[in-house]
DNA sequence: GAAGAATTTGAAATTATTTGCAAGAATAAA
DNA sequence: TTTATTCTTGCAAATAATTTCAAATTCTTC
């Protein structure tokens, strides 16, 4: 037998898989991962009572629910729009300062802060679809899109292109999302291809704000994006842990805690 | 047999299969997705209670409250539906071989055509938020998004990184439009940041389509983009001036009139 | 390290589901 | 009407899920 793999390892490959795939059958997945049928069963099992797969005769497919951090499913109104986001949100936009550049990912919480920025009349770059839709209405917002393939269910460019259209440029501030942000475990997202992308927004801006409500806290996604000593400010929603607040602002982060 | 798909893949599948063509019989379904008509049938009949297609004797058609063209913020206005501009498009969607790397611009008349051509399965190359809105709902289609500014009202990007985008790549297609074409003024167009796009699209693919209905033919806009003669396939509406038309062919232009 | 406990894995038997097929009924077309 | 499809229904074959159990692996503890 090949290299034996762990449990968790294989868990992890079986996510990673139906993120790109959407569905998979479990034989499929058993030959990919040089295991019986049996133990894809019994690890798909487990992940659908984590709720990011459902079951499905034959095979799994992803949970709808399972957002990138998550990235708006293309209709960013509607469900999406918590009461939470929103007022994360808007703290978070009130930090931005009029005219300035601003970064943004394809975050679902970031979709809501474009939303408030419209009267600060920033100039945006950004890899998100519907962002430069938002935008697209507002002569007053000035935005730069990267190049890039458009990652299909969720509106983001994505690739070589995206990630050279954030390494040619400057910005005073980066606000992005992510799936997790842990003491121990850093900065986590869910997509790798997001990974390189947010490297190279991080580069770009002097200055990086992580919004996320409070549930990512503490919690972890597949992907290592950066340590938590590398977060410079955080926003979120105060109903967090406050012993994670302490630890994080021991590691120099600035956490903002926004009554909601 | 070939890959084994999952029930709830297939299911998704009609359903996209249906948002493009809008009705379809089972057994072409049982030919596309390699099951009997017993099972497609029993997807279908499944599909119903779900409430996005109606049965009729033989095939399914698209619910009426699903809308085709899926929720893309930015929708073109009005004027883009109107009979004339979808004639036209639909024809010229039928000049695409199925797979082909196809360039389109920001016009309302390409935006028309790119509706057509979701069922070629085409990589796309565009700078038009309209169209990768358009796609980022399908997946069969691959969307190549050029890196610029958004310029405002259009939903186009422009400027030197969009120009820059087009240099890198070869398509075997262009599709265009423009404001004016007259025998002695060429292709005219009506923005001047659009000048440099097309003409780095026309650089870029082998054939060039443009796309404009016959009030644009004789009439010129304020720039220039090209001579007529370096124009290859015009597609307009057989309403046309005969002697312009002769002009044209004349000049060597393959001028394809579609009654509308 | 080795022995034993605990866990994980693969495989077999049983049960449940899905699929394809066929015969007669129903529907549309000629 | 006749004719040709398509639909329904029931059934058998194929496929997948569940349960169970033995072998293999890993984890303790010495």
């Amino acid at each position: 037998m090949l290299a034996s793999m762990l449990a968790e390892e294989r868990q992890q490959r079986i996510n990673e898989h139906l993120r790109e795939k959407e569905f998979c059958t479990l034989k499929e997945l058993s030959e990919m991962l040089n295991v019986s049928v049996s133990t894809v069963r019994r690890d798909i099992n487990f992940l659908k009572t984590t709720g990011v797969l459902r079951r499905t005769h034959g095979g799994a497919r992803l949970s709808e629910q399972v957002e990138i951090e998550g990235t708006h499913p293309l209709v960013p109104n509607a469900s999406v729009r918590s009461e939470l986001k929103e007022c994360i949100a808007r703290y978070c936009a009130s930090l931005i300062e009029p005219g300035q550049t601003v970064i943004m990912d394809g975050g679902s919480t970031v979709f809501s802060v474009a939303r408030h920025l419209v009267v600060k009349h920033p100039i945006v770059i950004t890899n998100s679809l519907p962002i430069s839709n938002l935008y697209s209405n507002y002569r007053q917002v000035e935005v730069h899109v990267t190049g890039g393939v458009v990652y299909p269910r969720l509106g983001v460019l994505t690739g070589p292109n995206a990630v050279e259209g954030f390494s040619k440029i400057h910005a005073d501030v980066a606000i992005m999302g992510a799936g997790g942000l842990d003491v121990q475990d850093g900065v986590t997202n869910t997509h790798a291809l997001l990974i390189d992308m947010q490297l190279a927004m991080i580069k770009a801006a002097r200055k990086v704000i992580f919004c996320m409500d409070s549930t990512k806290l503490g919690a972890r996604s597949l992907f290592f994006l950066c340590s938590a000593d590398q977060v410079q400010t955080l926003v979120t929603n105060s109903d967090v842990d406050p012993v994670l607040v302490k630890a994080l602002r021991k590691k120099g982060v600035d956490v903002h805690l926004v009554p909601c």
